[in-house]
DNA sequence: GCTTTACATGCAAACGATTGCAGTGTCCAC
DNA sequence: GTGGACACTGCAATCGTTTGCATGTAAAGC
């Protein structure tokens, strides 16, 4: 490993005292020097290919350029997007990501905030807030800059981006009251989370404003966003007895494990029941049925979280306002979706009873 | 944010001198110090919350115990359990991952490792590698630890975490040949990777030793592992002319695209053409038909990629020995494969032009 | 022509750790 | 009683930058 080149070298080269080399390499203290100068030091350093020393300089000005990304777990397909969006708006400007995985324990969670902390991070980037979350409450104590993206905490201070989940549950009910779909359950996410919340949320009021019928048996929460818990809780809904044609699932693995269960109970999606995702992560189109779904700009929402927090970070922590950034989604009509067929309405029992709806099985028959 | 706390602050409320203070805190030196004013030192700095100051640390010590991962595309499926088994292994051992995305342009290859390397990572691991690299040869130059994994370069002073893509290839066939499938085709990926190029020769040596009909026009080679190249490969295959009734597939994202452009021709997976898959990437098991595959251990290599690299970090550059690990691999049987059903057999066309394969149909049949 | 002003550059002190070396004190041996 | 060995701790230099202040020089003002 060669020995690397500091500003004495190019000092040296040029003959002239590291202070300033220092300031004509920086383009804000570059006009104290003699312009001809500053250009023989420009070229010299560019000659001998100098790079400044990261620790010297975060020693000095205690900023590291680096920025902790915390997400639950990257192996969850929605995130790569996310992550990506943030480094790659990151390099732009000069800084770098750090990534942390926390598997939601807040342990973890708690252990890993403060080994990003004396790292010495100038700012994080929170994928996994909860609406009300213990770690943030920690980082706003240390008055470090944060932003979230994808979820959001219930408070004004905390700079976010978050996806119009108003509006997406708006679209997916509106394309299924469009289709003819009159009952429609819902798999609500853990209310936990604010993308779990206002999803809900917005389905009670939006099924309203729709006229639809309203039935609290038809929702049914799911403690997280998984297909376990998808197929759980459909299994749930087909035991309730309630009849309904088509289900809202507050993600698309909720979905994923629905479709499953319908499937395990000789129920065909979309011929009996419609099934509706949320998110649109990749590989859905080939799935079977392709799922009906809400698209949200993942890589454009981690860009922008990216940019805020640089914006927090460089700005004087007097004047730092928190912004609050929604991005507008859209609706992708794939195979899991259909006009109900009444005739083959299979969660619409005949009995009463707990299990009616499993006992009736159209596919058999 | 509070004053952080420095050896100077644990000395001063100790006592004793700052190197003092070092040296009780530093296990590998603490002998150096009296027992029981190391115990005064280590109660003192747990009580202010002692942390070293990594930007001085690495100043002084030229480690940042940090290491880069140079990944294609951390969007790409099977990256992400790999970056998670680099990521939790290194923290178990006290360091970092930077992340940084090449998209396999050689360009911002480059540049990434530039950024990386002033940024001063103590080691890379490096998943993108080509047979023969020039990223590679590079770093070697700057003698940088680093360590490649997944894929490898045909160097054998470059330490490396690979699966064992031969044994995998049998499986494959033995698999299909077991089913009876004698009329093979592969779908090869890029020569230029080790991944690509090894599956293809384990394939034609397996398939010589299984005794079945070798024929060049079977083989076609990909330019990428994607999806896109799956469908045109096959399509090739298929105007090829000359009958198969199995496709192998290089990885899972080749024998997706095999088997929807199977379906554009009328053909049905299993049923017309058995198609396997390599990686066994997530959500496999809910394609239609799931996808029949080998599973490889990514985490596991990851992590043993971060272990070996870390290994080679603390250890004197003199007695380095760059070391080579092959993971086992396992089948994994879903419904991509089903015994060859000769009456029905979509790439048997009867006649010998370039499109018999097209015009022959038989789901429609 | 001498002071004033402005500008360009050098000086030196940080930042917070590590570490070779020197110093102090204790103990033991001769 | 003196010398040496040993064990501990302090001193101070160092890593490569940044930056307030001092210094030097040239242009400008009277």
């Amino acid at each position: 490993m060669r020995k690397r080149v500091t500003l004495k070298d190019v000092a040296q080269a040029v003959g002239v005292h590291v202070s300033t080399v220092s300031r004509a390499l920086d383009p804000k203290t570059r006009h104290l020097i003699t312009p001809e100068i500053a250009d023989r030091i420009l070229k010299a350093s560019e000659r001998l290919d100098y790079r400044p020393n990261a620790a010297a300089y975060s020693l000095k000005t205690k900023r590291t350029r680096t920025i902790g990304v915390i997400v639950p777990d990257i192996t969850n397909p929605i995130f790569p997007p996310i992550i990506r969006g943030v480094e790659d708006a990151l390099a732009d400007q000069g800084y770098f990501a750090i990534l942390a995985n926390t598997d939601g324990k807040a342990g973890r969670e708690a252990a890993i905030a403060d080994t990003l902390l004396w790292r010495g991070v100038d700012g994080l980037v929170l994928a996994s807030v909860e609406r009300h979350d213990r770690l943030v409450e920690r980082l706003l104590a240390e008055a470090i800059p944060i932003v979230t993206v994808n979820r959001r905490v219930e408070r004004e201070d905390i700079a976010s981006v978050v996806h119009d989940d108003r509006d997406g549950m708006r679209r997916v009910l509106a394309h299924l009251a469009d289709l003819g779909h009159t009952r429609i359950a819902n798999i609500a996410g853990p209310q936990s989370f604010s993308t779990g919340r206002e999803r809900y949320e917005a389905f009670e009021s939006v099924r309203a404003a729709l006229g639809l019928d309203p039935d609290r048996r038809l929702v049914v929460f799911a403690s997280g966003f998984n297909e376990d818990e998808g197929e759980r809780c459909t299994a749930e809904l087909l035991d309730g007895g309630v009849p309904f044609t088509a289900i809202v699932c507050s993600n698309d693995r909720l979905a994923i494990g629905a479709i499953a269960a319908l499937r395990q109970r000789g129920l065909a999606c979309p011929d009996d029941v419609s099934v509706t995702g949320y998110n649109d992560m990749p590989m859905l189109d080939r799935l079977f049925p392709p799922l009906t779904t809400i698209r949200i700009e993942q890589y454009q929402a981690g860009a922008m979280a990216a940019e805020l927090l640089v914006e927090m970070i460089e700005e004087a922590p007097e004047h730092r306002k928190p912004r609050h950034i929604v991005l507008p989604v859209e609706l992708v009509v794939r195979g899991s979706t259909a006009p109900p067929s009444p005739a083959r309405n299979a969660a619409r029992p005949k009995g009463r009873g707990r299990k009616a709806a499993v006992s009736e099985n159209p596919a058999a028959g």
